[in-house]
DNA sequence: TATTGTTATACTCTATAACTATA
DNA sequence: TATAGTTATAGAGTATAACAATA
């Protein structure tokens, strides 16, 4: 640092590291979506096939159509997921037989079975990332983040990383 | 609903909708970084670029390798960033008298306003976004994020977002 | 004709690797 | 020979749009 003649540079004035809550929030939450996703990886499942096993357990015999709209992404891609999450024997589609157009989405006894492993782990991950704190901390925290989640009209359960910025409603721009 | 014949659908032992303190983190960490990209969208930067903008104000003249390596990214990346945001006239490159290699980052006059835009919105978007707290328990929340933060041991300032899920280090499996 | 699911295509983003220039 | 930066290429992921089956 021996040019300090240049009165344009002025490190002190200019934004140093950010460090409110918003920035926390999205750096710890994003910490937080990476270490989940490397632990669901060893189960073979991305955090996607996650939210969808989830979803499909706790309502079975939904179409795809109804979750992808839960999920807020394109039909299509609820095809491919569970195309994966098929091959790996979680997932069944049945035909529906009052509308022979829908699959209705039900998990087999694996996919129950994952779903077991799913919460085990997640039951970890959330120990680990707040090893820094107690259980008094731990429930303070919980029940501000909620209220900042009920707030911000945040669906129950649905993880936003769903949704790519392509799908968001575009800015106009020059 | 009609179908309680099957014994293997147990809605209720399934996992429901998860609600721990990290799924929120993750949930409302995306949903912040959403918003806020939509936010600095409006002003013709991408999340990365406000970053880049920050490391090179709070500290002028490094070169890209030490900024790629910072971020935890590939240098080859840092050259399209900064790419944009020189056409932009935002940022400016210097070559170094001292090793002609490298090229000396700093903000042009251009740049420092930006920056300061940057910051007016992320004030902005932070009080929109705890708009559920009152002062108090803002505090509260950024304690305790803080220390999530550190015994996780986040690089103050540095967006995880920045590294993609093929840079982190690959699971072997099967 | 409208709707569910599927397939095909194109686009965006980013890492990898080859290359240039300086040291 | 090693290093900073750049360029070229390839790969992964995802939305868009055309398509087939059913209503």
């Amino acid at each position: 640092m021996t040019n300090a003649r240049q009165p344009e540079e002025t490190p002190a004035a200019a934004a140093p590291a950010p460090r409110g809550a918003a920035f926390l929030l999205a750096q710890i939450g994003a910490h937080a979506a990476g270490r989940f996703a490397e632990r669901v990886g060893e189960l073979g499942l991305t955090p996607a096939d996650v939210g969808l096993l989830r979803m499909i357990g706790g309502r079975p015999g939904r179409s795809q159509r109804a979750l992808a709209e839960d999920l807020g992404v394109v039909p299509s891609r609820v095809v491919s997921l569970i195309d994966g999450l098929q091959d790996k024997g979680l997932v069944e589609r049945r035909r529906s037989v009052e509308d022979r157009r829908n699959h209705e989405l039900h998990l087999t006894a694996d996919g129950r079975r994952a779903l077991g492993s799913v919460s085990r782990t997640a039951a970890a991950h959330e120990d680990d990332l707040l090893a820094a704190l107690d259980r008094d901390q731990r429930d303070l925290l919980l029940g501000l983040l909620q209220r900042v989640a009920a707030q911000q009209e945040l669906t129950p359960g649905v993880h936003p990383g769903y949704r790519t910025a392509a799908q968001k409603p575009r800015r106009s721009r020059d």
